[in-house]
DNA sequence: TTTAGGG
DNA sequence: CCCTAAA
């Protein structure tokens, strides 16, 4: 029998900037958590939001820590020589070009490993975002808050997505301003492959997120999107303003003439109708079936062992951290001294504090994340393994940890804050006096726990948990302070019809968050203050494969209602096509509107029937147009009538066949 | 894949 | 919106 030499390599974390993603609707089915009203911004999105926005972003570890094991030459040591990884450890590219990260690079790999795993392969797909960002490179070097607008401008060419990257001087950090009466409403993680560029255009009251990053020692890190809206109106959820690039390879480039066509289409808002009969209308796409979205959203996980180990060094210096290596020997000290760490995932949030503008009486929080640190992770891969399959099984051990889902924890003062209902201002979150000690950490998920490795690796973590002092002090502050200032609040400029251009240019589709994080919110929060329970010892020990498929499938779609002008659009082509001829609707009136399918169309008449047969009273969101509501009512009748005939024609046919 | 309906 | 049987 053969016994592989394996490397061992730890990993103290990796600096995670943040990407953009969706908030998800509130009020879906399965959904606990209520809609939130009014003021009430609830802290749950932001933190979904912060979560989402996360983005493994290499984390350089100098001084060669790494302990590679001295072995005889290998091709792995070779390869690990050649690529200078142990100089420079480990680093995780940011695949920013388009929602389902993965695709992007499968695409491009050109790995020898079987299957869909081999993502993240070579400097393959980091050399393209190297030159990407250059080319979308948004020039701010010094402000922050520069790039963010200017972005915002200039990626509007290719579907409100990009990826901008600061200079070198500028503070990687993140803003957050949300207000007083946010809540606090952790959140589990979502999935690492499902987040999609989303901007969520907001009302009244809104968060505002604004990310910036700077470049990491491997280079300048893209931020895909520099400015997030959030909004707790669930009304306004279909005002995303990110797109998927609509093709796989020209994510990057925001050419003239999808600008263009954009422009069009923004400007071009009515001839919908006219439209409708033209030959230059495309041919209705029929990826626009959710199904195959959410095949894209596979990542198949071979089963390698992969460990988590964890630092006590809170320093996010980054050199200072520890590495653990060879952890077959000293797997017991290293799970040891991982559960001596409050959680898995720490946040290293970097203090920002900016003070100023105190006058104002502004009900708003504005804090800085500077990043937020995963866990220290083991992988154990044989020595013969090449560079490629060390990248993978690394981009799976933290693919598991992020997509296996995270809790967002927010600590204040020292102590958790448990109770997601808290607004800011009850916490105490939003005196200034007070705001020495905030900060977010992430958590594994201990409901993902499960795992598909064999008894042997299980075993070899199970150590920690007997020898983890469960009594230790909270260790959760990993979090360092926050800068939090009240400040005036900017108000974004708002998209002036945000329905008509949502319809018209909607196939923004964002990345609802896992249904059912508010379900997990307690068990979450009842060891909040234990170090690291057995559950989160041996959740983070043996990596979560793949098999929480209801999670990653079960994404309902964010909700969207109709606008009144999509629903005008919906009774002319029903009116004219009939009510039996989905397909027919959906291309004549709603070709653009590539998040409504035949189907939503058929369930919005549906509704639209109900909805006009019901008194004025009991309807509601927003009314529609009693004009409308008769159309309707007599279009319904109508096709109806025709399809009661028709069908009768039909039964007398196969009645004289018979 | 598209329709038609229940959930 | 989702799910699916049936066409």
């Amino acid at each position: 029998m053969v016994l592989h030499k394996r490397l061992d390599y730890g990993f103290n974390g990796y600096q995670v900037p943040p990407i953009p993603r969706a908030t998800r609707s509130a009020r879906g089915r399965g959904n606990i958590r209520k809609k939130s009203d009014g003021n009430e911004m609830c802290a749950f999105d932001l933190l979904t939001t912060v979560a989402g926005k996360l983005l493994l972003e290499g984390e350089s570890t100098p001084n060669s820590t790494n302990t590679v094991k001295e072995e005889e030459d290998t091709s792995l040591k070779e390869n690990l020589y050649n690529e200078g990884i142990r100089e420079r450890g480990f680093f995780i590219s940011p695949i920013v070009s388009e929602a389902p990260v993965v695709n992007h690079c499968l695409s491009k790999s050109k790995d020898t490993l079987s299957g869909q795993a081999s993502v993240i392969t070579s400097s393959d797909c980091s050399e393209k975002l190297d030159s990407a960002e250059r080319f979308i490179n948004c020039e701010s070097k010094n402000e922050t808050g520069n790039c963010s607008t200017k972005v915002e401008q200039e990626a509007s060419g290719f579907g409100d997505f990009s990826n901008c990257t600061l200079g070198a001087e500028s503070k990687k950090q993140m803003k957050i301003d949300l207000s007083n009466d946010a809540k606090i409403f952790s959140s589990q993680f979502p999935d690492l492959w499902d987040r999609k560029p989303t901007n969520l255009v907001a009302s009244d009251n809104t968060v505002k997120l604004s990310l910036s990053t700077d470049p990491v020692p491997f280079g300048s890190f893209p931020v895909i999107r520099n400015d997030v809206k959030l909004t707790n109106k669930d009304d306004d959820e279909n005002s995303c303003g990110c797109a998927q690039p609509s093709t796989r390879n020209k994510a990057f480039r925001p050419t003239p003439r999808v600008g263009n066509f954009r422009t069009r289409k923004l400007i071009d808002l009515n001839p919908k109708f006219e439209d409708a009969d033209s030959e230059t209308r495309h041919v209705y796409n029929r990826k626009n079936d959710y199904k195959s979205e959410r095949s894209q959203r596979d990542f198949p996980f071979k089963k390698r062992k992969l460990y988590y180990c964890n630092s006590f060094s809170d320093s996010d210096g980054g050199s200072s951290d520890r590495i653990c290596s060879s952890p077959t020997k000293d797997i017991n000290r290293d799970a040891a001294g991982y559960s001596l760490a409050s959680s898995g995932a720490r946040a290293a949030v970097g203090t920002s504090i900016s003070r100023g503008a105190r006058t104002s009486s502004d009900s708003h929080v504005k804090l800085k994340i500077k990043s937020f640190r995963v866990p220290e992770l083991f992988v154990e891969i044989p020595e013969n393994a090449t560079v490629g399959s060390l990248k993978r099984t690394v981009m799976e051990a933290v693919t598991a940890i992020l997509g296996g889902g995270l809790h967002i924890g927010v600590v204040f003062q020292g102590k958790k804050v448990r109770d997601d209902n808290k607004t800011l201002l009850q916490a105490g979150i939003s005196h200034d006096d007070k705001l020495d000690a905030l900060g977010f950490t992430l958590e594994p998920n201990p409901s993902r726990a499960s795992s598909t490795s064999g008894p042997e690796s299980r075993s070899r973590v199970l150590p920690c948990d007997t020898l983890q002092p469960l009594t230790r002090g909270p260790p959760t502050p990993t979090v360092i302070c926050n800068g939090i200032r009240r400040g005036t609040y900017s108000a974004f400029s708002d998209h002036p019809e945000p329905n008509l251009n949502n319809f018209i240019e909607s196939d923004h589709d964002s990345a609802p968050s896992p249904p059912d994080a508010s379900l997990e919110k307690d068990a979450a929060d009842s060891r909040a203050l234990v170090p690291v329970a057995a559950v989160n010892a041996e959740a983070l020990a043996v990596v979560p494969m793949r098999k929480h498929k209801r999670s990653e499938t079960a994404q309902r779609r964010i909700r969207r209602p109709f606008s009144v002008y999509e629903v005008e659009a919906l009774v002319q082509a029903v009116e004219k096509l009939g009510t039996g001829r989905w397909r027919d609707v959906k291309m004549r009136a709603f070709d653009n509107a590539k998040h409504r399918t035949y189907v939503d169309l058929k369930d919005k008449w549906k509704t639209l029937v109900h909805t006009a047969r019901i008194s004025p009273q009991q309807r509601r969101g927003e009314p529609v147009p009693q004009e409308l509501l008769d159309r309707v009512l007599i279009a319904h009748g109508y096709w109806s009538q025709k399809q009661a005939k028709q069908h009768m024609k039909h039964q007398s046919e196969t009645r004289l066949l018979l």
